[in-house]
DNA sequence: CCCAGATCCTTGAGCACGTCAAGCACCTGG
DNA sequence: CCAGGTGCTTGACGTGCTCAAGGATCTGGG
């Protein structure tokens, strides 16, 4: 029986936390840049993407993290935009937030542009990808 | 001379920032919630963490990679708040932001309880840390 | 059937942060 | 000396976020 592998430091914490902070932040910025040229913040963005079928938008608040209100306003930009619709969900409280056939091309023209362009992960061979995928599921497990 | 590595797969350089961006925003969100404690938001937090010594606001502003103005109105919180102070860099023109006494025990609180609450590192064992270290920081190269 | 309590979205107020443009004081070097 | 550059500030505007309250709708127990 092996012993107990050592508890992190506080520096080593700290350190390794803030290299996350630093890939993820290169990451968005990529991501920002790339949405930016479509015309779209990073949320809105996110938004589309989230949207591959007609969501709810307590669910949306949910899956954001955010306050529903919030989502009112996103929607309302969005809706604006021409890019997503509001459709009566399963009762009349709800509303499901769909993508409109703009929204519908933008959304895959957003998936192709943020994978062309990550760049995080060009230089790693595909060994280390698989080693850094392994060790982040174990991190979100 | 080994042949190069394959190129990664859309899919999967959109998996892997993906899972990149969870592990950052769930660091991010331990961060918000820790440093709200403190009566912080985490920009101020990031901002105090990053006064080791007197800044001048212009490198602030290129650190944080946002517009000068941007920074004129975080200073402007943090000096209501008691947090930092202005004070004359190298020529008129020249602002140094600089921690008070009340800044300085805030930011070491900030550091701690950051420290503390790194739970992103928590599921992982020393030989993983490092391999992970590691990996982050070819990426960051 | 009735209605208290729950759900869902909206509205509004206020805050933080971000960009951009313009302005002013100051500095630098030809 | 002064044109051009630097550094910060101001102001306008947009986005996103929280919180509280409100109205419409739904649900299930009495």
């Amino acid at each position: 029986m092996p012993p107990s592998p050592p508890a992190p430091t506080l520096d080593e914490a700290r350190a390794l936390t803030m290299r996350l902070y630093r890939v993820a932040d290169r990451a968005r910025a990529d991501f920002t840049a790339v949405v930016a040229d479509l015309g779209l913040t990073s949320l809105q963005a996110r938004v589309l993407l989230q949207l591959g079928e007609p969501t709810p938008m307590r669910a949306l608040a949910e899956h954001l993290g955010c306050d529903a209100s919030n989502v009112t306003g996103i929607a309302h930009r969005l809706t604006a935009a021409g890019l997503v619709e509001r459709v009566e969900g399963r009762d009349r409280r709800v509303k499901l937030l769909r993508l409109t056939a703009e929204g519908v091309r933008l959304r895959a023209q957003v998936a192709e542009s943020v994978a062309a362009g990550a760049t995080v992960t060009a230089k790693l061979d595909a060994a280390e990808r698989a080693r850094l995928t392994q060790l982040l599921d174990k991190v979100l497990a």
